[in-house]
DNA sequence: CCCAATGGGAGAACAG
DNA sequence: ACTGTTCTCCCATTGG
């Protein structure tokens, strides 16, 4: 894993710049290939290991900390000039942006992924009347169904589709989610869990004992699967309906 | 009927 | 040019 954090950052503290690269890995707007002016971080949480036995990897190679592992080979995170957008701004960065990657000569930009937008929009207090964490401990989340095709509608926007995207067609991405294990669906109404590696990516100082998130939402709810467990049960059952 | 869920399958867009 | 990934789009069907 590098992530990399301009040097203007290094006022704060740590976790604060932790909170804005995870904000920054979903929106990722504020990205330049030039003038780089970054301090390397490397893995300031070797005891925190990601996951990855469901991407085909043993436990040989698996390494400290797989970031990699959760987005194929993907989940570098850059972060430059970011640190001046304070989070109350994320919600600017949430609406309609011009999408990064229609950039036809931006060297490797990586694709926002469905599942990063997801999150993005779950860290974002606009959005809590589209979606919202049920049990944001184990990544259990659900559609507000009055505006669930708003949120569809602005991910399509977001990605430069040129048909309107929908719940459906969002929803038909989540299930193939299904199969990478990255998302599942938990058999409740427009409700959805993620996996636990895409947690650790995506919100690791949530393991840390770190609360991202706004406690408002939700209770948690037994009935949902450990995501300490999930791979396991997820295997063994061949299937994520118990 | 409405709404949500499920899954097949073709194909687009992009990266490597 | 080709291949793999990640959706996107459409559809039929099922279930509460």
């Amino acid at each position: 894993m590098t992530c990399c954090i301009d040097q203007d950052s290094l006022g704060q503290t740590f976790q604060d710049a932790i909170d804005i690269l995870i904000q920054q890995s979903a929106g990722e707007s504020q990205y330049s290939s030039e003038n780089r002016n970054y301090m390397a971080i490397i893995n300031p949480y070797p005891h925190v290991r990601g996951n990855a036995n469901y991407y085909g990897m043993s436990p040989t190679e698996n390494p400290l900390y797989d970031w990699r592992g959760v987005t194929n080979g993907s989940a570098d995170l850059y972060l430059e000039g970011g640190f001046h957008q304070s989070v109350q701004n994320i919600a600017e960065s949430q609406l309609v942006q011009p999408p990064f990657f229609q950039q036809k000569g931006g060297r490797g930009r990586r694709k926002l992924r469905l599942f990063e937008y997801l999150f993005e929009s779950l860290c974002n207090s606009e959005m809590v009347s589209c979606i919202q964490w049920v049990d944001k401990a184990r990544g259990i989340f659900q559609f507000i169904s009055k505006n669930k095709e708003t949120l569809a509608e602005l991910w399509g926007q977001r990605k430069g589709n040129r048909k309107p995207m929908t719940y459906q067609k969002m929803a038909r991405a989540l299930r193939n989610y299904a199969r990478t294990g990255e998302i599942i669906k938990i058999r409740r109404k427009l409700t959805y869990q993620f996996s636990e590696a895409v947690l650790q990516r995506l919100a690791p100082a949530n393991y840390l004992g770190k609360d991202l998130f706004h406690p408002q939402y939700g209770q948690p709810d037994q009935g949902y699967l450990s995501l300490n467990h999930w791979n396991a049960h997820h295997y063994a059952h061949g299937s994520y309906q118990s």
